[in-house]
DNA sequence: TTGAATCTACTACTTCTGTCGTAGAGTCGT
DNA sequence: ACGACTCTACGACAGAAGTAGTAGATTCAA
């Protein structure tokens, strides 16, 4: 069965998502309304969303309040972010120095966001930190192990 | 007139550009070969796709070698990375350490990666090099606005 | 000069995405 | 029990993206 981290999201589904993994949980209208009313879609439109995500497998249902479905996320945002990331070193050479240089001299870090991440890093490292994600997404032991990872895998 | 920045790029746009980067600049068949041979498109689906980015504003024809255009990239490889992080960025509220805390607990960055970054970062600032992209690709050497960047240190 | 090789310029799908409407089932207050 | 609502389950469709074939123009080596 095909890994969970290996679903592809688009833009506006990652934004589905991330209302979802803000709720935990939610109907279709509840995650409709957390959409920025900016561009808000129809109430189908995301229903739309949801199934196919669904279909992905990238939610489920849990169960039935009313007569509304409730969706979960079985992807989790750190999955999803991880995938991103994994594209965007592609184009990299899949160093990540590089592109964080890139990062850095346009301006998108400062000093301290990195300080923090490395207090982060270190945190983890210490305290072998269990990931609580493992579950949703077949734990992954810990982070060292960066390697291409590439797969066929069409979608 | 449009900002290169504003092109938004689709997967395989990115990767042609990519090649573009790289080369410098180059014909469709350069670029189709410098793809990994793994998946790599039909001669005209690659045309296809530089065409497409041309008319995005993405590339420009240059000069012509033998019977061939000779492209060259107008969006900057910064400027590209720019938007996707800037786009990863949206969902993630803006900050840039939570996605940074995303990526350091995803095992995608060690401590390092970090350090380097730091070193990076701690030389532009002090040097005050205002690395401005603007400059795209071109030979030309276009007036550069050279505004003193105020970059870094926000918070 | 000529034929092979290579390009360009179009054209033509097929999928994927974003968007939404409708019909009908389910739920709830009164 | 009934009407007003709310959902679901489908279906549809336009536009973007991915992929590639073809006809005719160019170029180049012999």
């Amino acid at each position: 069965m095909a890994k969970e981290t290996d679903v592809r999201l688009t833009k506006f589904e990652l934004e589905v998502m991330a209302a979802l993994w803000e709720l935990g949980s939610a109907s279709v209208r509840e995650v409709q309304e957390r959409l920025p009313e900016r561009r808000r879609p129809a109430y189908t439109t995301v229903q739309t969303i949801v199934y196919r995500l669904e279909e992905k497998g990238a939610v489920r249902r849990v169960k039935k309040v009313g007569n509304a479905h409730v969706f979960e996320p079985v992807v989790t945002r750190r999955a999803a972010v991880r995938r991103l990331f994994d594209e965007l070193l592609g184009f990299f050479g899949g160093s990540p120095r590089t592109l964080m240089a890139q990062l850095v001299e346009g301006g998108h870090l400062t000093l301290e966001d990195l300080r923090e991440a490395e207090e982060v890093l270190e945190r983890l490292e210490s305290e072998g930190t269990a990931s609580e994600e493992s579950r949703a997404v077949g734990g992954r032991p810990k982070a060292a192990g960066r390697k291409a990872a590439e797969k066929g895998r069409r979608r």
